[in-house]
Parts: structure tokens; C-alpha cells; sequence
DNA sequence: GTGAAAGCGCTAACAT
DNA sequence: ATGTTAGCGCTTTCAC
């Protein structure tokens, strides 16, 4: 161990310490550091968390690490917490909506000094909110209907705004809204948000144009926009509230004998791999997922360090990655 | 504490932990978890690691977690792990070629129990294999070429073998292949495999028939593509090995003025999501992610436990998702 | 500026 | 079947 090889005891543990270095004489200092170095000396992180009650580890729960959106969100977490020493537990949600919980707990036995989450819902849960008083939390890409924890999300109303002005000025105006469930808060959300920019941009904000399908998945997207459709035969746009939604609009105007960016354009929400590969290529609002998990992690950093950060929410902007699913309105005879 | 509001000392500990439970009276265990329950209590896992030298945690480190790829693996890992108490560790090694050992070095410092890596390479570093000294290790998707260490990865022979037997049985007798990078181990197999299973279905094994992509993505598989197509116009079956690269071959047919699944047909490998909702939607072999992911996992705990894994690799078969980027021939005019 | 000693919360001998 | 004791490897008063 470093201190037989260098010099005493516990002033190793002061001077590899940096912030209490500086009560060590540099020279003795100097000697620690290279006898840590020739004996491949290294602190025990258990024994120290034990003592300083930190374990330098956070947890991250995804509801379903299967879907290709958490991985930038992961990404940019684990970039930022590794920076810091920090190591990311990731648990995984996919067993149902009291996993979450579940997981919770074994990331607070675990005593992890922070979590995240990117469960959805709009409100959380009692386990979650008891979790805040032990310790510190952050949300990403979701929120909570009262703002009392910090969240970082994309900001839908901008994303929509996007993709509504997108299409008016391409000249549409009749223009629907396939909708996420609305306990999702991006599902309500996004759907309050193209109510808001119909009027915005002069047209109707019929609540009638708007059809929830019941999931994000590509089959509700279907049902939802041949609802929409079967509704208002004269749509000549469709605005998703996700790509896979999105997608499903794809299978519905094509049953229909129509096609997509000439007869109805249609927009998606997310921007995932491989939609640029799609046939049209799926015009989406792209959302900085990475940018989006740094964040929440560089807050839950402040967090932890004690300053005291605004909960609330903070709003990435999203951009719009247009493709070939848009076009002008076809002329009508 | 639970001891106060119970009974006395370290009976507790006996009484908590399964292992020894059955040493304490049945009555007095009761008690105990009765209090323990009231109290709120939950063992310090910390203090618990320090003394019984175990974290309950393995890290698991992924060449680049926002690759779709890795999210079944990582659920697969995490779904057998956490039902058994252990922790999963994530590190991303995005940040080239040494990130990779850098982060095997703090999982180290941390004392993980097991160590599952999914980098790629036919080579293990040498601190990879230091590691393996002081922890359980084990490979997933890739494996050494010595098998000096246990690994679980898919039968590239064997989904090779289904690519080509399908396009066989659909008549096809001339058929290439686009090659993954050779460095790789996958690359390697599927070309080896490609090249076997055409003498086995009774063509010709030409190596002129294979054309090696720079990179798994769909640019190069597009280029490696065009290049084959020039050698030899008159194939009608390309064997891609990777689903990238088959998309990339999607644009070189196209380009030639050729149609998908009826001029040339195409087969993939992985079978990614969204390949159903592609036009034509790509045939592809499927390698079974998530089972990977569980079986490491599952090897992993076996090995941490002692028993004795015989190294070396585990083959997981592949099957065949066939969809409409595969047909008969065309007749020739 | 450095040493000595206590103790974080637990488990594992060793007594009883 | 239960209580006692020591100590995992570190940080942190408290002396010097």
C-alpha cells in the first residue's frame, strides 16, 4: 500500500485527495503520488463511499432500453457522469408500469447519489416523489404536470410549431393531427401544441382534426389516421405526434390509393435512425436526444453539488429534417 | 436500526441474509424482518461489499449504445442480472479504440464482480486480458480468435447458410456478397461462410464474387455493391452482410435501373427494426439479440459463482425473417 | 504539516 | 441459537 511505500498513513489519503492536497507539503504530496503510481495504488471506492456516504454512482431508468431513442439519451449521459467519475446504473423499465418503482427502490438501496429518469407519464409516482427527499433527481424527456422536479425536455410546442409552419407554407390548409396517448405527456402536449399553431398560422383549430391512437407504434398509427381520413377525406396533410405514428399514416393514405407527399403530406416526430431511408423519406422534427441526456445530466452534477437549481423545465429546440413524405398540395380538379 | 427495535446485534445480519438465516431461530428471523419492514431498514450495500469483497455489480461495456443493436443486449443482460441482485454498469466506448480499455479500468477500480464486453475486434487488449485475471469476463457478439475466453455470439455459418439457401431454393445461381470490413470478426465469418455454403448448394465458390465494404453503413454497402454489379452484371441475388449494407445495395440496384426482389434480390443480416416497413422490406437473418444478451449474462453468473465454464464460444442460431426483397429470378429475356 | 485513533455498517470467526 | 469481537479500507476529527 501506498503509505508503507511512500511515507505514513493517512497523509496519503490527504494528499491523493485534491481538494485536501493542499494541507500536504507539495514535496510530500509528490512522494504519495509516485508511490501510488509505482505500486499500481488505487482507493478503494467502496471503503471511501462507506465513510463519505457517496457512492459516485447514478442511476438512470429507461422504460424500454430496446427502443433506439434512450441510446443517444444514454450516451450523453454516461458522457458527461464519466467526466466527473461518476459510474451510470442503467435500469430497465420494460416489465410493466410498476418496474419503474421497483427499480427506483434498488437504485436508493443501492444508495446511488442521483437518478434519472426518462420513465413517461405525466405525473410520478409516491415512490418517485419520496425518492426526491433522499436524493437528487432529474427527469428527461418527460415532465410532471406541477413542475416540481427539474426535467429536461424537447420542447414540443416549438417541434410542432415546425412542422405545422412547415406544411402552410408549403401551402396546406387542410391539415390534420395524429395524437400520442394523452397520459403521455408529449401525447397531450403535442397535441395542444398543433391546436395552438393552427391558429397561429390562420387556419382552424378543430379539436375534430385531431385522432389519438391508443400507443406509439405503428399499427395504432394506421387505425388513427383512417379514422382521420375517413373523417375528413379532404386532409391534404398529416401531422404526426412520432415517426412510427408516422409511419402507420404511411399504410393508411396508401390503402387509400394515395400518395404520400403529392396527395397527403405527412410529417413525424423524433427523427430515428434509418427514416431517411424510408420510401418517401420520412420528413421529421428532429429532437437533440443526446443533448437532451448531457443536460440532465450536467443538472443532476449541480444538483448533487448542492447549488440549488430552478425546478422546472428546461426546453431543447428541436429542428426539422425535411424530406420527401412533404410537398406542395396536389391541385384539386 | 432494526437491531434496537428487534432484538440484539448481529443476529440480524444472520437473520437478513438468506444464506445464514437458517442458523437463527425461526421465531427470532421473523422478529427481525418484522422490524425491518417497520423501520424502513435496508442493508447498507457499501458496507456489506467492503467486508464481503463483492459489489453485486458487473459493468458491461458496449462499443456504441445508440447503435439499435445493443438495446436487446442490454436488456437481455439486465433481465437476468437483476433477478439475481446484481447491478449493471454501463460504459459506452464511443470514444475509439482505447476508450474501450480505459473504461475497463475503472470498472476495475470499482470492483465490479464481472466484466460482459461487446467491443469488436478478433483481439483482446492487454488489459482486457489482465482483467480477466482479477474478474469473470465474458464476450458478447464477438469473440477472440484463440477463445481464450468464454463468448456468446451468433452462427454466422449458419445465417449465412440460411441467406443462401433461400436464394437458392428460389433458383437463384448467381449470387454475391457484400462483405463487412475484414478486421472484423463478423466480417471474416460471413465471408468464409458465404464462400463455403455457395460450394455446398452446388455453385461456384469464387472469391471475385465477394466485394469487402469499407464500413458497416449503407454508403459503403452501396459503393461495394456498384463495384460487384460492374464485375458481374449478371447476378441476381446479392448476400449482404449486414442490413446496412443491404440497404446500401437497395440504392446500387436502383441506380442501375434494376427492381428489388424481382431483377435482384437482396437479404440483409440482423434483421434491424423498421426493416418491415422498408420498400421493399428486406428479407434478413435474424440473429437472436436479447438470448445473447441472457445467455452472457447467464454465463457470467456462473462463472462468478465458480463453477466451471468451458471457454470458448457459444453459437446461437439465426433464422430467416423472409420478406419481398427476395424472389425467384427474373427470366432472361 | 503530519500522526493517532475513531468509526462508516456490515459480516465472519470465535465464544458462550 | 445468540452475543462478542475484530476488521474490511478509507476519511476525518483531534492532537502534536
Amino acid at each position: 500500500m501506498a503509505r508503507e511505500a511512500g511515507v505514513h498513513i493517512s497523509t496519503a489519503s490527504r494528499a491523493l485527495n485534491p481538494s485536501t492536497a493542499f494541507i500536504v507539503h507539495p514535496v510530500t504530496v509528490e512522494r504519495v503520488a509516485e508511490a501510488a503510481r509505482k505500486l499500481g495504488y488505487r482507493p478503494h471506492p467502496l471503503a471511501r463511499g462507506l465513510r463519505t456516504n457517496r457512492t459516485m454512482s447514478v442511476g438512470v431508468i429507461i422504460p424500454d432500453v430496446e427502443n433506439p431513442l434512450f441510446g443517444p439519451i444514454i450516451a450523453g449521459v454516461e458522457s458527461v457522469l464519466v467526466e466527473d467519475g461518476y459510474s451510470v446504473l442503467i435500469g430497465n423499465a420494460d416489465r410493466g408500469p410498476n418496474h419503474a418503482d421497483s427499480l427506483v427502490e434498488d437504485m436508493l438501496e443501492r444508495h446511488v447519489d442521483g437518478l434519472i429518469l426518462a420513465t413517461p407519464g405525466r405525473v410520478v409516482s409516491d415512490t418517485a416523489r419520496q425518492a426526491q427527499r433522499d436524493v437528487s433527481m432529474v427527469l428527461v424527456n418527460r415532465s410532471v404536470d406541477d413542475d416540481s422536479i427539474p426535467a429536461i425536455v424537447g420542447d414540443d410546442h416549438a417541434g410542432i410549431g415546425l412542422a405545422v409552419r412547415h406544411l402552410r407554407e408549403l401551402g396546406h390548409e387542410r391539415i390534420g393531427h395524429v395524437a400520442g396517448p394523452e397520459w403521455v405527456s408529449t401525447g397531450r402536449g403535442r397535441r395542444d401544441a398543433f391546436l395552438a399553431w393552427m391558429s397561429t398560422v390562420g387556419l382552424e383549430a378543430d379539436i375534430d382534426l385531431v385522432e389519438e391512437a391508443e400507443w406509439y407504434q405503428v399499427e395504432p398509427g394506421t387505425t388513427a389516421a383512417l379514422a382521420l381520413l375517413s373523417r375528413h377525406p379532404d386532409l391534404t396533410a398529416i401531422v404526426a405526434a412520432n415517426d412510427l405514428l408516422g409511419l402507420g399514416c404511411y399504410r393508411a393514405v396508401r390503402s387509400l390509393g394515395k400518395v404520400i407527399g403529392v396527395d397527403v403530406s405527412i410529417t413525424g416526430y423524433n427523427d430515428m435512425p434509418l427514416l431517411d431511408l424510408m420510401q418517401p423519406s420520412l420528413t421529421a422534427v428532429r429532437v437533440p436526444y443526446r443533448r437532451m441526456g448531457v443536460d440532465a445530466a450536467t443538472t443532476l452534477l449541480a444538483l448533487i453539488a448542492g447549488e440549488d437549481v430552478s425546478p422546472g423545465r428546461v426546453l431543447l429546440s428541436p429542428t426539422l429534417a425535411i424530406r420527401s413524405s412533404t410537398g406542395p398540395p396536389a391541385d384539386r380538379g
